[in-house]
DNA sequence: TCCCAGGGAGGAT
DNA sequence: ATCCTCCATGGG
């Protein structure tokens, strides 16, 4: 990783993460822009892609780059911080390799099942460096998980972003931006339902997302607790949860927890998972679930990625 | 106007 | 276990 200046008055820098610390193709813009659910869409400029986090309590602005095709390309990073501070190249380097799943083999899963599964092999050519992301912040991930269901990429972002800009903290950056942090639970947790509804557009959600923020806020229920137990035992802890049913939890545990094990059933899933696997026949939800889990075992929540995007480019018929 | 969106809860069968 | 219906809101 090279510095091209020291973090200056400016606060701020660039620097480009090594090709060889990326394991196998990367597809920035495809991976950016395939809805998963974890945090609210980074922006998008052309072929640049912003994003706002906390790195060691200090906020961050990143901008990221990649140059060329998905096998031979660079990475590049810029950004922006409110303080001067060492290490800031390191820790977002870090970040981004868990935020962009950059250490997954895909090349090994995609070589496992070209010869395991020919249905999911059909997703490999147009989706090739395709990665999972997975959010930085475990109750952000959550509440965005639940303002997902029964609702669409575009407006759930909408809600997200118009919570952060009502509840959440707001940061001042040198090159004279401002952005909003995603709220903390202690902030949500103080709010009527009616009123969360009215100034984000959530509807009937913003009961759930309180509730679930008193629980969290009232340290009822830990997150990080819940993340360290094995994926079947966390499953059960979240469906206690309101607003919480078998995709919501899936969702967290997957594009929140990093849990890759895990297989979010929604619509698409259902219906592709029944066409390409099962003939056509409808099976449950839950036992489309556990189908993927069974088969694909650690790589279920890239089987169900790639299938994902393959049904919603509409491109099932090619089976 | 109707239908749908990366569903969940509660109830009836 | 599986199958209803309702739940807010905005986009097509």
């Amino acid at each position: 990783m090279q510095m091209t200046g020291q973090p200056t008055a400016t606060q701020s820098f660039s620097f480009e993460i090594p090709r060889a610390n990326i394991n196998g193709p990367l597809n920035l813009t495809e991976t950016v822009l395939s809805g998963q659910t974890s945090e609210p869409e980074w922006l998008r400029d052309g072929a640049w892609f912003t994003n706002v986090t906390v790195l060691d309590n200090k906020p961050v602005k990143y901008t990221v780059n990649q140059v060329d095709n998905v096998d031979d390309f660079s990475l590049k990073v810029r950004g922006v911080m409110d303080v001067s501070t060492g290490g800031v190249t390191e820790n977002l380097e870090k970040h981004l390799t868990q935020g962009l799943g950059l250490r997954d083999d895909l090349d090994f899963f995609y070589r496992k099942f070209a010869a395991e599964d020919k249905v999911l092999s059909l997703t490999f050519k147009n989706l090739r460096g395709l990665r999972l992301m997975r959010g930085a912040d475990l109750f952000e991930s959550l509440i965005c998980s639940i303002l997902s269901q029964n609702n669409s990429v575009k407006l759930w972002n909408r809600s997200a972003r118009l919570m952060m800009q009502h509840y959440g903290r707001v940061v001042a950056f040198p090159d004279g931006s401002q952005e909003f942090l995603f709220p903390r639970a202690e902030a949500l947790a103080k709010l009527k339902p009616r009123e969360l509804s009215a100034k984000t557009s959530m509807g009937y959600r913003a009961k759930p997302v309180v509730n679930v923020s008193r629980m969290i806020a009232g340290e009822e229920v830990n997150l990080i607790a819940l993340t360290k137990k094995p994926y079947a035992d966390a499953v059960s802890l979240l469906l206690e949860l309101p607003g919480v049913g078998p995709k919501v939890a899936d969702c967290f545990l997957l594009y929140g927890a990093g849990y890759h094990e895990s297989a979010p059933v929604d619509v698409w899933i259902h219906r592709i998972v029944s066409k390409l696997y099962f003939h056509g026949k409808k099976v449950s939800r839950l036992k489309t679930g556990r189908f993927l889990r069974e088969r694909f075992r650690e790589w279920a929540g890239y089987a169900q990625l790639y299938l994902f995007d393959y049904a919603r480019t509409g491109e099932i018929s090619a089976a």
